[in-house]
DNA sequence: CAGATTGGTAACCATTCGGTTACGTTTCCT
DNA sequence: AGGAAACGTAACCGAATGGTTACCAATCTG
């Protein structure tokens, strides 16, 4: 599963939140969230498959604990979208009048590439 | 719409970085994708609900550009996971102690490879 | 050993999602 | 004026999602 798949899910993401907090089992992670059991397995299952989480088995308990590793891929994502529109303020609005002002000059080019 | 589902879907991560470039319209960013031009129209107006993209109508066209405060929800979401995990060493001591006096015999792998 | 605890999986169901085609509206161009 | 272009929306559909209950295996514990 895609990490940030993983991370779409709000009850997901609670369960990283508490597991940040140190690991923790599957029935203490239900405890504190208002679906059944089942239900968390199956979320942990998804983190579990994004690399997000990853299990220790003590005996019958498992003790699930978080993997940070997979948020790089998130961050990195994120923060490449919010470098790139660091234009100054002026920018943006000369920017709109240059697409207004050239429109007609786009539409040529665009005429030029299709009978090319 | 929540911004981690707006991230969720691969294509609308496409077309934010698409967007990053630069204002485009919404012929051009279907033109990039291999998907009908409505169902662009769908992911920009779920980005849109996210408040990662803002539309500036000009004559018939509508230039969509990148809106990135949003993104700070997410990014302090991914940094506080990623931050969370650096516990003192003795904490993991602890709780490997812990782990080994609740358990018959367990090795201390868990720990190594913590350190590893 | 008997029973309780932990936790995964299967089967089922309602809802959501993402894609497509069809259609309507507005704006531009000849 | 009339056709083309840009774009949104509606209707429809198959696949995926998330939740529940029921069930099973493995592990403690009295």
């Amino acid at each position: 599963m895609d990490v940030f798949d993983a991370l779409a899910d709000p009850l997901r993401r609670e369960l990283l939140t508490q597991l940040s907090c140190g690991p923790a089992r599957v029935v203490d992670l239900a405890d504190a969230h208002p679906v059944s059991r089942p239900a968390i397995s199956r979320h942990l299952r998804v983190l579990s498959e994004a690399g997000l989480v990853e299990a220790d088995e003590l005996g019958r308990e498992r003790h699930y604990r978080l993997r940070t590793e997979p948020l790089a891929e998130v961050r990195s994502f994120v923060t490449g979208l919010m470098r790139q529109p660091r234009l100054p303020e002026h920018t943006l609005d000369a920017l709109a009048t240059e697409v207004r002002r050239t429109t007609r000059d786009r539409r040529r080019a665009a005429a030029a590439e299709d009978t090319a």
